[in-house]
DNA sequence: CAGTGGTCTAGACCACTGA
DNA sequence: CAGTGGTCTAGACCACTGA
């Protein structure tokens, strides 16, 4: 372990068993070359680490002090679906169900939004597992910002991955509900009616121009998102 | 903006607009410093940032490459409910319904695991927002790790928030799914039996010591969870 | 085995801001 | 206005690893 990695675990360590208690002041960085025996950068280094992790806060002529715990964000896991189900050890496979280059219907922002004058991709398909469903997926894909997907199949990989693939360093934003499965999913998934579902749904963009949007829906008991936070972060 | 921080901008813009391509090389440091007329440090400074934040891949002897784009993990923002509902313009309350303190029930892992050999206080309510139920909470917590929270009332701050205070820097496990609604669920949020929902269920730790373990369950047509991931994290 | 990144030093000047 | 953190320099030695 280098020596700014040391002092940056040891004052976490102190953090964490509340040895340092919230609010705290820290020994100054001058200090802490003493004590350590190291030049004031490797100091900077440790606690810059420390406060991009939100640990401690350091302010101008007052100090370095530990950070008011929050728990607002964590960080979440979002799997590639057929890295997800390999991992499982089952068969991944997308049904492609439905594919269509058409015009955005006039007065749905969204899909305005997604082809500003041009056409746009509408895809619809199953993810399955081991040969049973595991989501069904609706998307939209603009043209405008990747045109090759046209001539896109998905026998290599699902359109998600393709995307992932061809258009690198995105946008994203994701939002996560419970939903009741309309008609449609719940046939696309084989479930009943009204079964609740984790509806994922995700707007991508590189940079102002919309790339696509997808809802991928789950039956409630195939499938958990986790997310984890902890000290480990950073 | 700081010598580092334009460099870092720089590099960041050329790979989110496709300029630098993924496992494409960047320059090696010297080149850098020569580019910017700076010292190693500041280029180092700036590659460090971008390597942490998942952008380039600095390998030795091979050099720095541009990472090949995952999806893999997004920012997700688990807001404090008191907030979120003063943030939405509302009034918030707490609603006790049952609390009690008893041993571990023989044969529950998860309560063997909050109370060793001791007690473990179990507390349900109903989050409220503008005086409608917004989440049914079951939660269980350890008294060994949190003793004087036997004697806390609620009526300050409902008991994630009082722990929040109360029990600083601690490590935790989100997990998100849909579920339907049971019977006590339902009485509980005032909806129909089997009505979808969004089930928060969380684990927290210090260090090895379990602290508590809440499951929150929204009507799935009163919250969605939001997550954002792009260049801007980091 | 040589080229690359990783760490560290001992200084310097500066910007901010609260005592 | 003085004390604190923020940035930056010009060097040094080292560790790793792929040509």
């Amino acid at each position: 372990m280098t020596l700014h990695e040391r002092i940056r675990s040891d004052i976490a360590a102190r953090i964490m068993a509340g040895t340092l208690a919230p609010g705290e002041r820290l020994p100054i960085e001058a200090a802490m070359m003493r004590d350590y025996g190291c030049s004031r950068m490797t100091v900077s280094k440790a606690l810059s680490a420390l406060a991009a992790a939100g640990l401690i806060d350091r302010r101008k002529r007052a100090g370095t002090f530990v950070a008011r715990p929050r728990l607002h964000s964590m960080v979440l896991d979002i799997p590639d679906l057929p890295q997800e189900v390999a991992r499982r050890g089952q068969a991944y496979a997308f049904r492609l169900v439905r594919r269509s280059v058409r015009r955005p219907i006039a007065g749905r922002a969204r899909e305005a939004g997604l082809a500003k004058r041009g056409r746009l991709l509408a895809i619809s398909g199953v993810h399955l597992a081991a040969g049973r469903p595991l989501a069904a997926e609706e998307r939209l894909v603009s043209l405008d910002a990747v045109p090759e997907m046209a001539a896109a199949d998905f026998a290599d990989a699902p359109p998600g991955t393709w995307l992932l693939r061809h258009v690198p360093w995105t946008e994203a934003e994701t939002r996560i509900a419970a939903i009741a499965a309309d008609d449609a999913a719940a046939a696309a998934l084989a479930i009943a009616p009204g079964t609740a579902c984790l509806s994922v749904e995700r707007e991508t963009w590189r940079g102002d121009d919309a790339v696509t949007w997808v809802r991928q829906v789950f039956p409630g008991d195939a499938y958990d998102l986790v997310a984890r936070f902890g000290a480990a972060r950073g």
